[in-house]
DNA sequence: GGAATTTAGTTGTAGACAGCATGTC
DNA sequence: CTACAACTAAATTCC
């Protein structure tokens, strides 16, 4: 099918856009979408593989949902994927659509939102945008899930569910596009959402399958199993794909595997890849690591490793380089399988077991190894992907073709059933007022796709947490239910409930609480990320009992939640280290964590930190002042007496510090002293400086 | 005697959304 | 119910 024969549905203006970015022809999936009734209104589930064009049949959809009046909204997993997918989007600017996009990190201005006919945001910002009645919620006409097989996720997939059945609620002609991996019950999916089912095996580039052992591989070509020759280790693999000038992407199951082949293989690499130092250079620019040198080390010869140490913008630089060719390997942990599209010509999967608590190191599942697999093969410079799994004997190989290779993805199901998620989205129900009875909320969740794969009733189950939110104070139930005040803040903070329980009783309880002691309140609570506890960490039990009379809660040590607190101390420590100005390099190096992980907690905590003032404030609590006060501390990792200099633009935490030393503790004093300013952290930064804040 | 190599024992394990108001080294 | 690679310390061999 051409694309002129969409003129009808998309007007002109749009093919010729198409046109413009070299796409002239439907591949055969995106086809059968445009057949079965993409422009006809009804709802659809697409499950085909990744790179299969799921994105134009969605941009497809969505413009001819635009010409006629439409909004849509486009749901992702990642912050990454939204932004990605918004660049991708703005290109329709070109004839007149308007483009938005809303995450935690980035938002566009909220009037634009109102005005924007295409959304993008994350499935959790979006449910949050409901909660808090962003008023142009109720004009959404089109709902994309875009990988929506994420449903299956323990820990993010109920918001999805969720997330359809409230907008669907609020407009009951909303029109739905899910698009998904493959999956063997893409049809329950499409018959919760009343939904076409089109699926569909077809690739625009061939992918062969295999696994490597030493000697050989097993290739699964069309028709059947073939054994060819190859090297002796997946060194040597790589060599092989290198000369055919092709890239590989490795994925292993654990950062330090991922780390350790990079290193290895930057050895072969170097001869095929053309100097990196400039990228090299550029991974140092924030942090100076051990991890990010090591990172510099291999991409300097063209290697690289990629997991979520990483700081962000190396993340970025890396893909950005792999994309440009300019490095040849990545070895990853699965944080790329499930990221923005980074395709090669060969897939090599080698860490196909992963550790879990108190199973012992288990196979991964298909469906994760199908995901990694699908990144082999680039459109475009590649005639075919590779993907290989790495086994160490003929028999293992032989297994592995059979479970991996051979064998078929698992059924999506539903996550909302666990007690956590029913909590936190029950509150919300009520808060907004799309419920205020228990047969209301238990009707509202027979909209789920957890009901739908569920005989089973919820009602007693609903009974329990709304009683639990009662006892909480979240919720009042006098004929109907409806949320208290605070109860109303907690579902628009989204915040697990026991979170805001948790904060509420020590708004209750406590007029005075030491740093040490708010940093370790926020770790006790479920929606913070804790550190582990190494063999080699019994300082911070010594620690622990050091701040012993400040906390808010110490168990025995004979306690079973001992350890566990030991957790949480841990990572409070860490915070208080980052507040009181101690170095970067030095926190990871102590923590024995990286770059990209303090980062992270130190955005939790911030965000969490928002969330405990407010109910301080809530509270009339004083508290909530120094709560204020150390939160701005937390987002800048500086001590009390920095906060005003680091508030000023181009001022971080390094540079303030050495301004205040030197006497420099305003901005007036900025002014004052710009010769000792200059000589302290450069002209031309004072320059931005001043120049930002002349008023 | 001291270095080099083998062996036995120990250690540690993937990822990443949310508020709010704007920006580092 | 499960592993395993990487590191460390101890034991053994080699020069």
């Amino acid at each position: 099918m051409q694309v002129d024969e969409l003129k009808e549905h998309i007007s002109s203006y749009a093919v010729e856009l198409l046109k413009e970015r070299g796409i002239s022809k439907l591949y055969p999936p995106q086809e059968e979408a445009v057949r079965r009734g993409l422009f006809s209104g009804r709802n659809m589930v697409i499950a085909i593989p990744t790179a299969s064009g799921k994105t134009l049949i969605a941009e497809l959809a969505m413009i001819h949902e635009v010409i006629r009046g439409g909004k849509c909204l486009y749901t992702v997993p990642l912050k990454a994927l939204a932004s990605e997918k918004y660049r991708e989007f703005r290109k329709w600017s070109d004839i007149g659509v308007e483009v938005g996009i809303s995450t935690g990190d980035y938002d566009s201005r909220d009037e634009w939102l109102g005005n924007a006919d295409i959304i993008v945001t994350t499935s959790e910002k979006a449910d949050s945008l409901v909660r808090n009645q962003a008023g142009w919620i109720r004009n959404i006409s089109m709902l994309v899930i875009d990988e929506a097989h994420l449903i299956d996720s323990a820990k993010r997939g109920a918001v999805i569910e969720v997330l359809v059945a409230k907008l669907r609620k609020i407009n009951p002609s909303l029109r739905i596009l899910a698009l998904s991996a493959t999956i063997p019950n893409a049809d329950e999916i499409a018959e919760w959402l009343n939904a076409e089912l089109v699926e569909s095996e077809w690739r625009p580039i061939p992918l062969y399958e295999g696994v490597f052992y030493p000697g050989k591989i097993l290739k699964l070509n069309e028709g059947g199993v073939i054994e060819v020759k190859a090297g002796r280790n997946v060194e040597s693999v790589v060599k092989e794909t290198l000369e055919e000038g092709g890239q590989v992407l490795i994925f292993e199951s654990t950062r330090r595997n991922a780390e350790s082949l990079a290193e290895k293989l930057s050895s072969v690499v170097r001869d095929y890849a053309e100097d990196c130092s400039d990228l090299a250079e550029e991974v140092l620019i924030e942090n100076e690591g051990e991890m990010s040198q090591r990172l510099a080390r291999c991409v300097r010869y063209g290697s690289a490793f990629h997991h979520a140490g990483l700081l962000n913008y190396q993340r970025e630089l890396i893909e950005r380089a792999f994309r440009e060719r300019r490095v040849k390997v990545i070895c990853a942990t699965p944080t790329l399988a499930a990221g923005v599209n980074l395709p090669a010509r060969r897939v090599i999967v080698k860490g196909i077991r992963r550790y879990e608590s108190g199973m012992g190191s288990v196979f991964i599942k298909v469906s994760e190894y199908k995901q990694m697999a699908g990144r082999a093969g680039r459109p475009g410079l590649d005639s075919y992907g590779e993907a290989l799994i790495v086994a160490k004997t003929r028999n293992e190989a032989v297994e592995m073709m059979e479970r991996f290779v051979l064998g078929e993805p698992e059924k999506v199901t539903s996550k909302l059933g666990s007690e956590n998620h029913l909590r936190f989205h029950t509150l919300s129900v009520i808060a907004e007022g799309i419920a205020n009875t228990l047969e209301g909320i238990e009707d509202f969740f027979s909209s789920t796709f957890f009901a739908y794969q569920n005989e089973f009733t919820m009602r007693w189950e609903i009974q329990r947490i709304v009683l639990q939110l009662e006892k909480w104070g979240f919720v009042r139930s006098d004929g109907t239910i409806v949320a208290t005040e605070i109860g109303d803040l907690i579902s628009r903070l989204y915040i697990d409930p026991l979170t805001g329980y948790i904060f509420k009783e020590a708004a209750r309880r406590f007029d005075n609480l030491t740093e040490m002691a708010l940093l370790h309140l926020i770790c006790r609570t479920p929606d913070m990320e804790l550190l582990y506890l190494r063999k080699s960490d019994e300082w911070v039990e010594e620690e622990a009992y050091a701040f012993r009379d400040e906390l808010t809660y110490f168990p025995s040590y004979y306690s079973s939640e001992y350890d566990w607190f030991l957790r949480e101390f841990k990572t409070a420590l860490c915070l208080h280290d980052w507040v009181n100005e101690r170095d970067e390099d030095v926190i990871c190096s102590k923590y024995g964590i990286a770059p990209g992980d303090l980062r992270r907690v130190v955005e939790t905590a911030e965000w969490l930190f928002h969330a405990l003032e407010r109910i301080m404030e809530h509270h009339g609590n004083g508290l909530s002042v120094e709560v204020g006060r150390l939160g701005e501390r937390i987002r800048h990792g500086v001590r009390e007496e920095l906060v005003e200099l680091v508030k000023l633009k181009w001022i971080g935490r390094k540079r303030a510090r050495k301004l205040y030393n030197a006497g420099i503790k305003s901005l007036d004093d900025l002014v004052e002293k710009r010769s000792v300013a200059e000589r302290l952290i450069g002209k031309r930064i004072v320059e931005r400086v001043l120049a930002e804040h002349r008023r």
